[in-house]
RNA sequence: GCGGACGUGGCGAAAUCGGUAACCGCAGCGGACUUAAAAUCCGCCGCCUCACGGCUUACGGGUUCGAGUCCCGUCGUCCGCACCA
């Protein structure tokens, strides 16, 4: 039987001309069928798709195909995260305008995606650039802005020297910018915000009805909110007194960096001038996070401080504090260095050293001792020294604490710099209060309060709610002593970016009026495509024309904003205009309500709190100004492995690519050299393919060899799909030759006929074939693809061996190849189709419906029972299915094997587990 | 430092409920077909042992009739956060 290699480049594009002569999987949004929603995330269009995509691509397609066959109507649908950076990167270098090669680059990915036969419905297709998708995205932003969801201050925010942009917290990675991999630093700039921290309780709470997302993912976001709950306790601040205290400080000893002696000073030179009323000395109030800057200033410098507010978790330590600390950019400290030049010095120098993580990591422990002191709350005979300290950070708290270096180790250093007392007040279980010390480490378990007044013999826990309670009823002023305050270390999510391919911030500046939004009628604001690059910084600030508008207020002339969003912003709502990706306001609210939320989302991990986060955010920022109706986006969530493979190096440290390489094996040790020059090549470490080390393989020249399926079929096998895989050149020939054998088999059971014929129902191979069919549905369900690769590679293997054998049954045959088929159809959907057409029929598999496993096969009439004794298999008892268990365990006994293994110890106990195994306990 | 995940043949892995450890694939070995090669087909393939048999899920303990799976400890690898008060 002479069957012709299957010929995927003649096939595969045919196939997809059928599916969309027939409209296939374009998606209607009102229809019987219950909807599924299936969605990968959508590409940047940075000029070709790479292996990452084809696996994501692939995943997301079988997924959707199932749930088609299953009767679900469908949403899948693609688009194109657009706007960026390496757009604009490629205008400077290649003289072309972003707009330009971003669409060039998104005609070539269409193609290649085409090229893969993904069902998608393009016919939703989005661009993030297009003004017909960011006039809504400025809509919203004007919405949100009357919502009171946006924000715009003055903010230390991160400074990106390379791309000459501002990064999220969220964007900066080990001190450096995502993207560029520049050393980011610290700048003073007025910025736009989303207030995301209104949202931090709720997204934090939320993250446990998100039962169908990954563990890690949801624990990465608890992390990333950070919420604590402490007391905000209020000190009052005097100046210090005692001629002890000044002469130690006179004759404390020079700091032997050969920095200037912070520690050494003249306390009486920088008395706070006073009666310039009260100004406090925090950031926050009852807002936890942001440090509001703006407050600061408007209190001004020079004023009179009295008070310092502090927050902690650990408020039953108080009576171990040894010292206070502020930030170096608390307004306490700029106030004292107004008059304090050695201060001055010091924040300078505190600043200096802060911006990179790598000086913070070796960066020592700094105080500078202000000579304020702060008066005990608990005990008003003791007052501690106030510092500024460099490791304090003012956008946490409030930018002071308390110290307590017996029971905190970043505490216990500074104490031991400074020669500050170090008093234990948490005592561990079973250690003598007589005799417990601090040695170089500080105790932070758990244990009972001592050396703590009112607090002795308290637990922790029960020491925290003592000192909370002493302390709300205790006045300060005509304030509570202390408040008990909720701290998350979510920060707002800044969105200005001073670039010029991103979203235009839709506001106008103008003298008399101040921020003036753009009227709804005038969006969008659209960019000029008549940009140039030939210097730094922001192109649409240095454009003639662009920003010089008229006030919509008053008329006068104003100032455009030129600020554009963070791309993130983009990407934080794309999947609900695809809903309704036509529609002329951002969402069409039922279609929206009845498609959302997506059902089964599928991405890199390396998204797991930046756009994942956001979107949640997004949502509910949308949900409050009534363009959507739900809170949360992404009711399943998939976090896939990223695609690795070998390095080579040359001699000369140059990097080779896989195409530039010939690798052999002798004697189990693999050797690889450069297939033009013959020279030694070193096999390097299995990386993510990367265009610096040169390790990638292009998706389009597999597919052009291979076939698309070819492809699909190997993303899809051996690996977990949350695991990496590693792409090998063996592993695609393998795939290869699957797909060849796939396409001999069917051809070899359809020339054995059998159509119409009643299969023996208890077929061996029909049974294979109804099982394998619950099991492939199984793992497609729980997304376990190498699963059901391996259950469909048993059922090629038992179909092979019934057709080849002389006692081939035609009708069952046929019965369990038209069972492959649709099996392998949502992963190899252009084999599928030729191979159901080889079967005869004029249909299309991708329309046909999943078929349904016969439950009389799933169910077998006699099972094989291991038979252990004493925990250690010795024999194998076949009966039938029914039987009961003292049959069973009167058959045990019998066998010769259980007899011998037992060795004429008395038979104690038999455990029979019913279908499961039988245990002899002698 | 804090938080988390993981550790199974030469390799990728399977074992969804505490019940036969290693399905399936890759690589390898032997054979058939062929003038030859490729392709294809058949067989072998955790370790030790001629064999009978014994051993085996990082290591050490524990619970259990029974542990890759549960508990405690040790080691290792990877990931996230990180001066967060």
């Amino acid at each position: 039987m002479a069957t012709e290699r299957y010929n995927a480049r003649e096939a595969e594009p045919r196939w997809q001309a059928a599916w969309e002569r027939h409209g296939l999987f374009h998606t209607p949004d009102h229809d019987a069928r219950p909807k599924y929603y299936v969605l990968e995330m959508f590409p940047y269009p940075s000029g070709r798709i790479h292996m990452g995509h084809v696996r994501n691509y692939a995943m997301g397609d079988v997924v959707a195909r199932y749930k088609r066959a299953r009767g679900f109507n469908v949403l899948h649908p693609m688009g194109w995260d657009a706007f960026g950076l390496p757009a604009e990167n490629a205008a400077m270098q290649n003289k072309v305008q972003p707009r330009e090669w971003t669409y060039a680059n998104i005609a070539t990915m269409r193609g290649q995606l085409k090229s893969m036969g993904l069902s998608l419905d393009w016919s939703r297709e989005v661009a993030t650039c297009d003004p017909s998708y960011y006039r809504h995205q400025q809509k919203m932003f004007l919405d949100f802005m009357a919502a009171g969801l946006v924000d715009r201050r003055s903010a230390k925010v991160n400074w990106d020297p390379v791309d000459q942009t501002v990064l999220a917290n969220e964007q900066v990675i080990d001190g450096r910018g995502w993207r560029s991999g520049a050393e980011v630093e610290q700048r003073e700039l007025t910025q736009w915000f989303l207030k995301i921290t209104n949202y931090s309780e709720e997204l934090l709470e939320a993250l446990d009805t998100l039962t169908r997302w990954p563990e890690k993912v949801r624990l990465m976001q608890q992390n990333w909110i950070g919420r604590s709950e402490g007391l905000l306790v209020r000190f009052k601040l005097e100046p210090s007194k005692g001629p002890l205290r000044l002469a130690s400080l006179a004759t404390s000893p020079a700091s032997k960096s050969g920095l200037p002696d912070f520690g050494t000073q003249e306390p009486t030179s920088r008395k706070p001038d006073g009666g310039q009323g009260r100004i406090k000395a925090a950031a926050g109030g009852s807002s936890p996070a942001p440090a509001a800057e703006g407050d600061h200033a408007k209190h001004g410098g020079g004023g009179l401080f009295d008070e310092l507010e502090i927050y902690t978790t650990r408020p039953d330590t108080l009576y171990g504090a040894a010292f206070m600390a502020v930030a170096p950019d608390h307004p306490l400290a700029a106030a004292l260095a107004e008059k304090n030049p050695a201060l001055q010095e010091f924040i300078a120098e505190c600043h200096r050293m802060g911006t990179s993580v790598a000086t913070l990591e070796t960066a020592e422990k700094m105080g500078f001792d202000t000579g304020l002191v702060a008066r005990h709350p608990l005990d008003p005979a003791r007052t501690v020294p106030v510092y500024v300290a460099n490791f304090i950070l003012m956008d946490y708290g409030t930018g002071a604490i308390f110290g307590c270096p017996a029971h905190d180790q970043r505490d216990l250093d500074f104490a031991r710099k400074y020669g500050l007392t170090v008093r234990p007040v948490v005592l561990p279980p079973d250690a003598d209060p007589a005799t417990f010390q601090i040695g170089a480490e500080a105790y932070d378990g758990d244990g009972h309060l001592f050396n703590s007044d009112f607090l002795d013999g308290l637990t922790v826990p029960e020491a925290q709610e003592a000192v909370a309670r002493r302390l709300e009823g205790q006045t300060i002023g005509n304030r509570p002593q202390a408040s008990r305050q909720v701290n998350y270390r979510l920060r707002d999510w800044g969105i200005s970016r001073q670039r010029y391919w991103g979203c235009p911030i839709p506001v106008i500046h103008c003298e008399d009026c101040g921020v003036v939004p753009v009227p709804a009628d005038q969006l969008p604001v659209t960019l000029p495509d008549d940009v140039s690059f030939d210097r730094p910084g922001n192109p649409l600030d240095h454009h003639p024309t662009w920003k010089h508008v008229a006030c919509p207020r008053c008329g006068k002339p104003a100032r455009r904003e030129t600020d554009t969003m963070d791309t993130f912003v983009d990407s934080s709502w794309y999947f609900i205009r695809f809903t309704a990706p036509h529609a002329a306001t951002p969402t069409d609210r039922p279609v929206a309500d009845a498609w959302m939320p997506v059902d089964q989302y599928i991405g890199g991990i390396e998204h797991a709190i930046l756009h994942l986060l956001y979107s949640r955010f997004f949502t509910r920022a949308m949900k409050a100004t009534g363009h959507v109706g739900l809170d949360e986006p992404f009711a399943g969530l998939f976090t896939q492995g990223m695609v690795v493979h070998e390095t080579y190096q040359a001699a000369d440290g140059r990097w080779l690519s896989p195409a530039e390489v010939t690798v052999s094996e002798e004697g189990g040790q693999r050797r690889a050299v450069a297939t033009a020059s013959g020279a030694p090549v070193e096999i390097g470490a299995i990386e993510k393919m990367s265009k610096s080390r040169r390790n990638t393989v292009d998706p389009s020249e597999i597919m052009a060899s291979f076939g698309a399926d070819t492809a699909r079929w190997f993303m899809l096998s051996d690996s977990p799909p949350e695991r990496d895989v590693i792409w090998t050149a063996a592993g695609v020939e393998g795939a290869g030759r699957f797909v060849q054998r796939v396409w001999r088999v069917v051809n070899d059971v359809a020339a054995l006929g059998g159509e119409g014929a009643a299969a023996d129902p208890k077929a061996q191979v029909r049974v294979t074939a109804h099982r394998t069919l619950a099991a492939v549905g199984a793992a497609i369900e729980g997304l376990r693809f190498n699963v059901a690769v391996a259950r469909i590679y048993e059922l090629v293997n038992a179909l092979q061996a019934e057709a080849g054998s002389p006692a081939a049954a035609p009708a069952a045959l046929r019965e369990a190849a038209e069972i492959l088929v649709r099996l392998i159809a949502p992963m190899m959907p252009h084999l599928a189709e030729e191979c159901w057409q080889a079967l005869g029929h004029d249909t299309l598999v991708a329309e046909a419906p999943w078929p349904e496993a016969d439950p009389a096969l799933l169910v077998a009439d006699t099972i094989t029972l291991p038979v252990q004794v004493n925990g250690k298999k010795r024999d194998e008892l076949v009966v039938a299915a029914d039987a009961k268990s003292d049959e069973i365990e009167a058959a045990v006994l019998k066998l010769e094997s259980v007899a011998r293994a037992v060795a004429g110890k008395p038979v104690r106990k038999v455990i029979v587990v019913p279908q499961r195994i039988v245990n002899v306990v002698a």
